[in-house]
Order: C-alpha cells, then structure tokens, then sequence
DNA sequence: CGTTTCTTTGAATGGGATCAATACTTGTGG
DNA sequence: CCACAAGTATTGATCCCATTCAAAGAAACG
C-alpha cells in the first residue's frame, strides 16, 4: 500500500494544510488502521462515538431495511473525514464497509474538543467537511425523490470523478472504480439490471467507456452533467475543499 | 408567539441541558430573528458560514433541479440546530424556507469554537445534533432509494411523531401538521396525487384520521412502525437527545 | 363573495422492478 | 494447468407502482 504522505502536498506549496495534515501535527501519534476489501468495520445500531479519516481506498456507509433491501448513503474517498457518532449521541446510524482495500484512522472525540488553537483549526476543518458531506448527501437525495435513473447515475459517477480530480486519482476522465454494478444500484437506488442497462446506454451514446473491468472512463462530461443537472462549477464549489481562501 | 422559556425546562428538573440553553448561557445576547410562513430565508448555493438554532415553528431545507422539481431534505423542528455552512465551507447546498412562523438564532462560527469549557460543551452537543441530522436523513434516504409511498410516508409521519413527542407538542398520537400534500411529497419524493390516495387509504384503515385540516392523528402505531420498518425504541434511541446519560 | 390554493378521485401512460436465462470473470483446489 | 464454483454482467419478457393529465370539490383568504 502507498504511504500517507500522497496525501501530503510538498513542502513549500502554498496552500491550507488538508484536514489529514492538521490532525496529524495534533495528534503526531495516532493509530493508523487497515481493512481489506469486503470487510465491515461498523455495524448500523452499534455503539460508536468516534469519526473517521480516511487515508486511502474507498469505504461506503449503509443502511438495510427489516427485508434487506440496502442503500448507500455515502461514499468515503481518501482524504475525507466522517462523523460517525458523538459523545452525546453514541449510535452509528450507517454500517461501514470497506468497498476496497483501505487505511483510515478513527478520531475519539476529545481527541478534537481541547482549547488548543490547532485543535480550533483542525475543528473549523472538520466542520467544512461535515457540511460538505450533508451537500453530496443532500445532492443524493434531491435526485433520489426526483430523479430518473439516468440522472442518479450521472450524478453517481461525476460525484466520483470530481472528488477523485480534486486529490489527483484522475487521468482524463479516466479512473478506479472498485465498485460493482450491485454496489451502484444500492448507491442510487436502482436495481443491479438497471444500473447495467442504463451504463450500456450510457456506454453506446459514448458518455462513458470501461477501459478495463476494474476502471472507468467519462468521456463527455458536458453530456454527463446535463443529464445530472450539475454545473460543474457551482458543483465543486460546493462539494470539493477549497485550498487557497 | 411563545417565549422561548418553553424550550428551557423548569430549575430544578434534572436533566442535561439541552442545546438552547447551553447557548444562551455561552452567548446570552444573542439575536432572535424571526420569520412568517412560506419565507425563503436562504437560497441554495448562497453564501453562508453559520449554524440556526430553531426556537419555534417548522423549517425545510431543499433542493431543486434545474427543471423545477424539488426535494426537502430535512424539516427543522423546535429546538433543533442545523449546520448550514462553515468558515471553510462557506456555500448553502439547501435553501432554507419556514413552513410555519417560525423563530430561531444564527450561530455565527466564532460563536461556538473558542477554548472555554461552556464553549467545548457546547460543541459537543452540536456533534451530538449534527449526528442525529445525518440519521435523520440517512433514514429518508433509505427509504427513498428503497422504499415505496406507504414506506415513506410511514416514516415520515412517525419522524414528526417521535421528534414531537420528545418536546411535548404531542397528544396522545396528535399533533399540529402546517405541511401541505404538496409539501409532503417534497419531502417523500413523491406526488401530490400519490401522496393524498396513499394517506387516504391510511386513514380507511385506521392507521391515522385528520380531527382538523391542521392537525393529524397517528392512531396505529404499530401499523405505521411496521409500514416503514422502523423499531421505534432504536429509532428513538437513534434521533433524540438522550437527556440523562 | 370571488379567487386562489389545496384536496380528492378517475383514467391512461411509462419507468423501473422482477423473473429468468445465458455469458463472462475470478478464484480455488485438485 | 485445468475443472469447478461463485460471483458478476448482460439481455429479454412481463408486470406493477407511481406519474401525469384532467376535472371537480373543499377550504382558505383577501
């Protein structure tokens, strides 16, 4: 696996230190955790007061109704943090699963609560994060109740790839998706036929391409973002960190 | 309108304090704004960096597609708190629109992360409340993902029930409702017409009965718990306060 | 008291689920 | 290295839930 610091720009770039780099200098000594692909590391309902960060792969938050029937409520990509309980509220409401092999770290809460000024910054980062988490789950929803399957799954793979742009895992339009069309259904919503049907269409009006099983290639973002009804724009402004305020 | 004493409860009852009356002993000068129904207090992508503390009244966050259709992504009721943007994530992904009269306090970010112990507890309850808003919502997305209009509209009708009942604005299973149909839909992803045939074939099965138009009355419980899939002790345990830890 | 908003009910349409069958991958152990 | 099993993707056929369109009551409101 690669070594954390991928996620740590050079010295000397001038930026805002990433939520990583800041909890790291505030605590230099924390557990570093890993999971293989497959593996659940919360179960919904289970005790958990803490938060999460994720240094690399992909993990998904999930719910199941009494019948089984599951839905995605997020996806982590490395970089991201989540709240996953609270001193004051100690229930997980998502199970978390390892949707590929992963390295993160979890974040007591008085880990992050102290009168220290970093600890005040690492704080004003985590709360940017958060609302940025509510505005992709806030996204999700919108085209949940309103959208057509098409549009939830434009939406789906832009979200993806404008995340993974942001911390550099794109070539092109091109990257890693370790997901299965089962998984993208429980994502948006829509049964494991569907995503497949609508992904070949997707794939035959050339918006989309699988250069190989395990990557994914959009190859018209214009045509992706209308059928998503995204501005690119306004949309990584409100879902990407900003570096340079 | 009401003072705000209605949400303090009487000295001397043992209890946590709730999330109001920690701050109004960190910031006792506070603004109170307040708004009539039907006003949009914040448009989506806005700028914006604080919280809202709600005191009174009922308020939706939503989003909307560029064709028109939108969607509530969450109902603030009495004594809730709501993180809307951060110093590092200063964009609004919902507007913010009262459902009814509504008054409430902005919670500027300077407000909430300074280093005194009132202020560190403070944030711990707000954690607590951020968290109990992303089940809330993971909640409505399971079930807009997953579930059909008897099931959402189950679960919403007992989330307005239970978060009620925690406040006291409950009586016996009836409360004040200031939503439309239309409104109801917005929240459960689903139409106007849909909404009305679906709560009436409740109400000819005794699940529910409407004493007045602003008023509905839950009178089958279990019904309605087994209609959404919810198990209302973990659901309970899930979105309240727990007010003596 | 007229006007707007909201609710209610019917009929027709359609998008996505489900069921079913076949290929294609991937991984495992003999 | 191959045989087999388990998981995953693809495609067709059918069905059903919820939308849309339409029109008429009922309630709220100035």
């Amino acid at each position: 696996m690669k070594p954390q610091v991928d996620l740590v720009p050079p010295p000397g770039d001038r930026h805002d230190p990433s939520l990583i780099e800041c909890f790291l200098r505030v605590q230099p000594k924390a557990q570093i955790d890993s999971a293989r692909k497959g593996r659940t590391l919360i179960q919904e309902d289970d005790f958990a007061d803490h938060s999460m960060l994720l240094l690399e792969g992909w993990i998904a938050f999930s719910k199941m109704l009494p019948e089984g029937e599951t839905q995605i409520i997020d996806v982590m990509l490395p970089g991201d943090f989540a709240l996953i309980g609270a001193a004051n509220a100690p229930v997980a409401a998502c199970s978390v699963e390892a949707l590929s092999d992963a390295r993160f770290i979890n974040i007591r809460p008085a880990h992050a609560n102290g009168p220290r000024p970093d600890m005040a910054r690492l704080r004003e980062l985590m709360a940017a994060e958060i609302v940025r988490t509510q505005s992709r789950t806030s996204e999700l929803l919108l085209r949940m109740g309103r959208g057509n399957a098409a549009n939830r799954l434009a939406y789906a793979l832009l979200e993806f790839y404008v995340r993974l742009e942001a911390i550099g895992l794109t070539r092109g339009g091109r990257f890693t998706f370790p997901m299965t069309q089962q998984k993208l259904g429980e994502f948006t919503g829509l049964s494991n036929v569907h995503v497949c049907r609508t992904l070949r269409r997707f794939e035959r009006e050339g918006l989309i391409a699988w250069p190989t099983p395990t990557e994914i290639d959009l190859r018209d973002l214009d045509a992706l973002c209308e059928r998503s009804g995204i501005d690119l724009t306004v949309f990584r402004n409100e879902i990407l960190a900003r570096r340079t305020p």
